[in-house]
DNA sequence: TCTATAAAACCGACCAGACGGTTTGTAAAG
DNA sequence: CTTTACAAACCGTCTGGTCGGTTTTATAGA
């Protein structure tokens, strides 16, 4: 075999085992010998591909960093079309996949925090950038960051494991933050435009339904 | 010095302890040892209060509950005659309070769950209790969850050192989840009863369903 | 009140195992 | 034959937890 894919083959498995390991066990318990169990390689092997533990965290972050970066450009030019907040659009969406993904990804993020805050800068940084985009895109600057953080408020939580919310809800509530339709009544530049609305007698109190535990 | 008191006392310094060393180092480096080192014990007399870590992480998640929980009772208590909603009033409130305090309290979430996931079942069972009756309370009760999980994303968020937002930002996206009126606008309870507003010139795409599996 | 004794709080040395990382050796690729 | 990929034994340090002993408080009888 190849000797460069035999490297890639590698650093694969250690950071596939990486992330299966944090899934299972938490990000405490993610340590050089357990990748090394998890991925088949011994120590060496692993140590060989990343000089440090901190080289794998970084890896593992950049790893996923690139999976959503490439799904975002992905939504980004679906959506740029029919959506008149683009860049809005393609953040909730990202953040729904990135909580909806089975390889919880983000838990890469809670693993670089606990052993090195300072990884965290990458992403910040990145985020910080989408975020500019879309207050310059927005009518209401302010109603999109909050859109934004309703979306990041459900990812986090139930990252956590404390999200209170069944599976459904969770689906329906991205449903409804990515809906441009359902928040265009409230927009406010500056100035209060408040719709007194239809306060609607009785209503219906939803249908509940939800039995449903963690998400 | 009476021996209850001693016992207080102790268990205080190290419960104090741990705080300050996840805040400044990560909950990384919290160790039995490092919490000896901090609170001038001996390990052997933090060993005496807590049988073991484990013991300790449940402390400080209690603690951390009861400040908050006695925070939002009283709360509760000034904005129940005022406020439509006061469990979500509420609840806004405290998590606005959790984010602003200086002693991070929601980072002894952050070294339960690395330490020990299944910790975290105690804040999620309060959470669900909370969440029912902002439900219960509300015209629209996904809006309502809505607001929630934004003031949550703006708390994690800043908790992760991931936040892209400057302090401002943070308290007025706070002030305005707070604020009843702002969200009067679009409030819908199951129909869609939705002002033809001012842009939307596309309509949403809201495709929902997607692949979507746990979180 | 003084004293003997039990009980609780506290200390610090110690332990086995786990940790991140190094070193030495070997087989395959170039 | 040199370089690269990997294996496996190994090292010093740190970890959670134990243990025997010392000091401080509580209890009780005289």
């Amino acid at each position: 075999m190849d000797n460069a894919t035999r490297s890639e083959r590698s650093r694969n498995a250690a950071l596939e085992a990486a992330i299966a390991i944090i899934a299972r066990d938490g990000p405490g318990r993610l340590t050089l010998d357990a990748i090394a169990r998890e991925s088949g390689l011994s120590k060496g092997g692993v140590m060989h591909q990343f000089r440090t533990k901190e080289a794998v965290l970084k890896a593992l972050l950049e790893r996923q960093m690139a999976h959503f970066e490439e799904f975002s450009t992905r939504t980004m030019a679906k959506v740029s079309a029919s959506s008149a907040s683009p860049n809005l659009a393609t953040q909730l969406a990202t953040i729904r996949e990135a909580a909806t993904s089975p390889n919880s990804a983000a838990l890469a993020l809670v693993a670089a925090m606990v052993e090195n805050p300072r990884l965290m800068a990458l992403p910040r940084e990145r985020e910080m950038k989408r975020m500019a985009a879309i207050r310059a895109e927005a009518a209401d600057p302010d109603l999109a960051m909050l859109r934004w953080a309703g979306a990041m408020g459900l990812l986090l939580s139930s990252l956590f494991g404390m999200s209170p919310l069944s599976n459904d809800e969770h689906q329906r509530l991205f449903a409804r933050l990515l809906d441009d339709a359902q928040w265009s009544g409230l927009e406010q530049p500056a100035t209060r435009t408040i719709k007194p609305a239809a306060k609607s007698s009785t209503p219906s109190t939803a249908k509940a339904a939800t039995s449903g535990k963690r998400a």
